[in-house]
DNA sequence: CATGAATGAGTATTCATTCAT
DNA sequence: CATGAATGAATACTCATTCAT
């Protein structure tokens, strides 16, 4: 049925508006001050409708949490430990995170808050904690392998996993979104300085 | 007078009770979600003796955020710029800083509350500005410093204080404060990779 | 739409109730012992509903004042300043006010109040304000007529005017509600004559 | 005793000192309003002094109200009812009403405030009615006189009272208080019209 | 499904009053 | 007697959520 599935459409259209605006609005202004009225109204649609795409506010949020992720985790996840050249790979995704990190400002308000309240937003958290564990490791053996290779010094390569996030979220959070991109490229020396690349 | 001194003392460390436990509860539960009367709980008096010492919540938060920034200025700023040895003096401070950041998870969550909303929190926040803007100064003249005397490559030295503020911040958002201190202690050689000790 | 209609009507209804309600409390106790808690409870609604009809509380009590003020201007000024017998006019206008008066005591007693507070309510004293000027210049055109007509004594009609309007108001003020409408009639003659009446 | 009798003579001071802000503060904003605060202040003294002196907030409108009254009477009651020629007394008092109602604006707006509101306050308002059963009574028998002298035209001199009593009070509530004394003298005449002076 | 009126729990703040110093 | 810190009752207003239209 073509009319239904227009429909179908329509609302998945107007579902994802809400949940761009309610981003926008969490990002900016927090859990607390982002009303549902105010979300509606950015959407352009009543705040009764919010409650027909999201049951409740708690669940938009989550939402708002959780549904970029996956794009996040196909970016972010994208690389090859087995690389041939570990070294090279390493400032290849560096780069590639770097500008994600420099355009996902909005995103990742959000994300820092949930880390910021993580007994508030339990269920956020693990969502996130788990992302991380996953990077982390798959990232650790990419350091791993270059360490073999001699083209890293020897470290803890979880460690090595872990600063990098930290890195890049703290770089996020430094208020640097208002550097613009080419500025952000100048972090990236510093975030490979972090796995020791031998010299 | 003797009772005015002793009524001083005591409304001072009545003060402090409410600061503390308001530090406490913003950090773990958010502007927002920290109630007057739940401080006031918290502190063992009535809620509207919060109001004797601290105005308006607005003014208490202001105050959790502002007034223990003085202790902090005074322990990460503890260095010479010119020192003899600029790499051991990094190395130094650096322990010093990790090991500082470890103990205050609860104090950093406020930071990071006004950093991720600064337009909520401007005035707070120009005052955690201020301060990092001089503390990067004054790092990356110890930086440059390291890279005359052929310790460290050549980068540019405010950027790799910033990706070292960044990092540390970043640390201690990524719930590491579950991590006890030794293991605090690992992230040490990580943070002084960033500045590119040449090997 | 007759729903819709019929809806607008519904709403209406609740807002002049409330209205009402408001009015009657605000006159009986004041502006800052009447809560808007017991407006609702007055009104059968709940108090959040007060709210959607009206914003705050300042909002209800200026409703209160100036929406009564059409309907009492237009039988107060409903007189002919060019009448033929002037003195008729004044007499059977002065009927109708004090008749007015005596039924509006519970909206009157709003008007003391905010003229008894004028800096605390300025832009309801200011509507006030304009309703008496008109009114008294209107009043002072009939009177000057009279005395050209030789009805009334020479006096200066403007302040005849004022000091009618004060009569009025000062009646009211003086428990007379208590009195019944016969009662009241009885202060026709006295009001006369303020005027002068030629004997 | 000297030093306790001026010692006593201190503390009426500063208990006038009080109860004059007090009047000051209650004509100009109302009963809740007025803080004791804010009466403190404006007396020089501690709050906590106010409660030395009126035991609470009630106790200290009610002497607000109460006290100036007993000048009052003897200024408005200071006429013979019995005198020779009564129209010339009664224009005498009614000059004489008239400037103490221009100079006691003040307090008169607490007068306003009392009879508006007699439910609220209705010990004091029954006070004031005391009086003005009293003034009323008095002043009947003076315009009786003027009648049965043919001075005064027939009325019913106790509605006469009533309605110059209401004149006056509605005059000081008309805002004349801005018309400075020249201009109140204007209203005499008005006011000798109500006794209906035969012509 | 869309709308927005109705509801009432929750919260910062004020202020009279008490009482220890 | 003077002071002002402590207390907690009271109140306007917000906002998530429900539900009738």
């Amino acid at each position: 049925m073509a009319a239904s599935d227009s429909q179908q459409q329509k609302m998945k259209a107007k579902r994802q508006r809400i949940l761009d605006e309610a981003i926008e609005l969490f990002s900016e202004h927090g859990y607390n001050d982002t009303t549902i009225a105010k979300v509606a109204k950015a959407s352009g649609i009543s705040f009764g409708s919010v409650f027909t795409y999201f049951s409740t506010k708690e669940e938009l949020f989550h939402c708002a949490v959780i549904e970029p992720l996956g794009q996040i985790t196909d970016v972010m996840m994208n690389f090859d430990p087995e690389a041939e050249d570990p070294l090279a790979e390493l400032e290849r995704i560096v780069k590639t995170h770097i500008k994600l990190f420099a355009k996902l400002s909005t995103y990742l308000s959000l994300v820092v808050q949930v880390i910021g309240h993580d007994s508030r937003f339990s269920e956020q958290f693990e969502e996130l904690n788990r992302f991380h564990d996953a990077f982390c490791l798959k990232l650790s053996k990419l350091i791993e392998n270059g360490q073999v290779k001699g083209q890293l010094i020897q470290t803890d390569s979880m460690y090595a996993a872990y600063s990098y996030m930290s890195l890049l979220l703290g770089l996020r959070l430094m208020r640097t979104d208002n550097f613009d991109h080419e500025i952000w490229e100048q972090f990236v020396p510093f975030a490979l300085n972090l796995f020791g690349p031998a010299r």
